[in-house]
DNA sequence: TATATAAGTTAGGTAACCCTAACACCCCCC
DNA sequence: GGGGGGTGTTAGGGTTACCTAACTTATATA
């Protein structure tokens, strides 16, 4: 199996989602896409094409091979899967998107897959009903310690003190 | 503030805990733990010093500034939230720890907010003391799904299908 | 049809990280 | 005090992914 760069992955993750959307890629959406410049694109897709991934047509476009949008099909679950998770946890949609992007390359099987099962787990009314609910108070509780604090220590944690 | 590539945040972070570790850190130790060359280390912590964030003395080794070490404090916190919640989902420690390298760089602060919020929220009693034996349980059926299946559908979801 | 404009491409360059090979230094031990 | 083995550094390259500037092609419209 050819190794693919995280790049690559988010170049295929693209012209799928553009692909998906309005029928057919091109080079400026593609840039759009993944915030580079047109060059770029062109670069990345010639590789893509050498590697049987993408079928590159000067000037009209690209598509994906069955191959490549397989793999791309992947990546994009993944994405999915993460950035319903960030959702659960009550990340805002935008920064859960945003950052299901970073996380969605090179995690393990092993770390995918329980994402998935916990995605599922915690959709499941079965399970935890209430639990969402009561996490969001938490959550609460973390912002205005002072009108609940009943859940835990009460000073706020920021997201990026160095405390033990 | 000035800006540090997620790698010159693995060097940060690695020097301080063979720092920890050891009470000093050579171009050696840094090089093993990063799984990279000496010369390659050498570059790095030329930057670093560059950057004021730790003090190199050629043949001697290694040490953080404060402003250097204070950094490298916020990258492991967010190493062991990660690595919290990873452990908490059933994720193997190796991978869990490995994967935990991976993810701490670049993800939102909101993101990493709320992986705290949700790693202490799980392991207050508080909250569900037996929800994690459900998921555990949940995680057996997805494995088994012949013996418990009673918590959802029973096709097991392997990690890179691309399934819808 | 002629051409202006938007899109696409090529050429050439930069920065971050990594490497190997060769050379420099440190220090223990005879 | 002079080697030798290990550690450290320098020199010189390679890869990936990005850029700008200049040029080419496609297309819409006057």
């Amino acid at each position: 199996m050819k190794h693919l760069s995280r790049k690559a992955e988010d170049y295929l993750e693209a012209i799928l989602n553009i692909t998906l959307e309005k029928g057919y890629a091109r080079t400026k959406d593609v840039a759009q896409e993944l915030g580079v410049r047109p060059p770029t694109v062109v670069e990345m897709i010639q590789k893509l094409d050498a590697m049987g991934l993408a079928v590159y047509r000067r000037y009209e476009g690209v598509t994906l091979t069955p191959e490549g949008r397989s793999i791309a099909e992947v990546i994009k679950s993944r994405h999915d899967t993460i950035r319903a998770f960030l959702t659960l946890i009550r990340v805002p949609a935008a920064v859960a998107d945003h950052d299901a992007c970073i996380m969605e390359h090179e995690l393990s099987p092993e770390t995918i897959e329980q994402l998935r099962h916990f995605v599922e787990f915690m959709s499941n009314q079965f399970s935890h009903p209430d639990l969402l609910r009561e996490f969001d108070l938490f959550c609460a509780g973390k912002r205005q310690p002072q009108k609940v604090g009943q859940h835990g220590p009460a000073q706020k944690l920021p997201a990026d003190s160095a405390g033990t």
